[in-house]
DNA sequence: AAGGTGACTAACA
DNA sequence: ATGTTAGCCACCT
């Protein structure tokens, strides 16, 4: 478990419920704003027995882009909605209002409180 | 150690 | 506005 990974999880923990933050967003708050596949791949090994929310991370545009075959995007976008979130289904795929829906990191803060 | 890969994004054509 | 190409950074082979 590298340290990368950790910072990943720490972060993804503070997204409250019923809402839902982007990979980029994300690889912002690691300080390496590019790495917002490393986001993704950090997810992709993350244990099913895991608190990290991973499902309410989704791309830039609102629209789940999981390729991993073990947790299909139905399966994400029925974890979703059981919070709350509405998950509209365009063409083939799950696709989720942003602007209503898009956490603002305004408790950054929370980052700094090592737990 | 070096090169390839990817749950991404942004820029171009 | 959609389709492709190219950066990007850390992980994996």
């Amino acid at each position: 478990m590298t340290d990368f990974y950790n910072k990943v999880y720490r972060i993804a923990r503070q997204i409250p419920k019923g809402h839902v933050a982007t990979y980029g967003q994300i690889a912002a708050l690691l300080s390496t704003p590019r790495a917002a596949r490393m986001v993704g791949t950090a997810l992709r090994s993350l244990p099913d027995d895991s608190d990290v929310p991973w499902h309410r991370v989704i791309s830039g545009k609102g629209i789940i882009t999981i390729e991993n075959m073990e947790h299909p995007t139905e399966e994400q976008a029925n974890l979703l909605m059981a919070e709350g979130v509405i998950v509209t289904k365009v063409d083939g795929e799950y696709t989720i209002n942003l602007k209503e829906y898009l956490w603002s990191p305004e408790s950054l803060e929370a980052l700094s409180d090592k737990r």
